[in-house]
DNA sequence: CACGTCCTATCGAATATCTATAGGAAAGCA
DNA sequence: TGCTTTCCTATAGATATTCGATAGGACGTG
């Protein structure tokens, strides 16, 4: 097993970033994005519904995920997103972000 | 000199914690405040006024710092804070939310 | 006196996330 | 069959935080 603390909320602006990285992994719908998430942040963020679809909409609306109607593995109406080309440039560019802020952010809390 | 490219917008939610973090270095009013946080964290991130007072008084109102008005470097009414016992708290558990969000993040970026 | 700078302050707008709630459709079970 | 649970999507309302614009008082300088 993989260690494990608590779930945290997540810090807003970092929702986008991690649906794009996540669907960078392989199409997906909703609910398996949502487990994805956790997964590769190991369990601390955990994206609940009433987050994750507004900012699913949001993302398709801007032309970095398109989606269709499928079936999922359990038999359900699913709708799968994949990443456009243009989603892939977003995510090229939020991740430059996250790292500015994270580095910066970690000189001002080093600083003396 | 120090390296520096474009100041960026702030991660909502880490304002607080630069705060917090700009007057464990020492008391300080507003702008001095203000300063602070763009040097410790290299220019990048930049407070504008319209965050800042706000920002100040909530964690006033929070007890998290005390205020007094005193005199500037430039002779100007200034008002002065500074970090509480409860304050000093406080900057230890948002520093400490802070790793857990950017290791999360870091794995979840790097995950394949 | 006129002007720029410093310092504080507030309002309105925009944005994003959470909680709570909902419903349909498939699966599991008695 | 009938009942319950699980899976998947969806929206409304509340909350919180930051930004842009704007304001005004006080000091220093030419």
């Amino acid at each position: 097993m993989t260690e494990r603390s608590e779930p945290i909320d997540l810090l807003q602006g970092t929702l986008d970033l991690l649906i794009l990285k996540a669907l960078a992994l392989g199409p997906n719908h909703g609910l398996g994005i949502a487990r994805r998430i956790e997964q590769i942040s190991r369990g601390t963020f955990n994206v609940k519904p009433g987050s994750l679809f507004p900012a699913l909409h949001r993302l398709e609306q801007d032309g970095w995920l398109a989606a269709e109607w499928g079936e999922s593995e359990n038999n359900r109406r699913a709708k799968y997103y994949q990443l456009t080309a243009s989603g892939r440039r977003q995510l090229r560019a939020k991740s430059e972000h996250w790292q500015r802020v994270a580095l910066a952010m970690g000189r001002a809390l080093r600083a003396t």
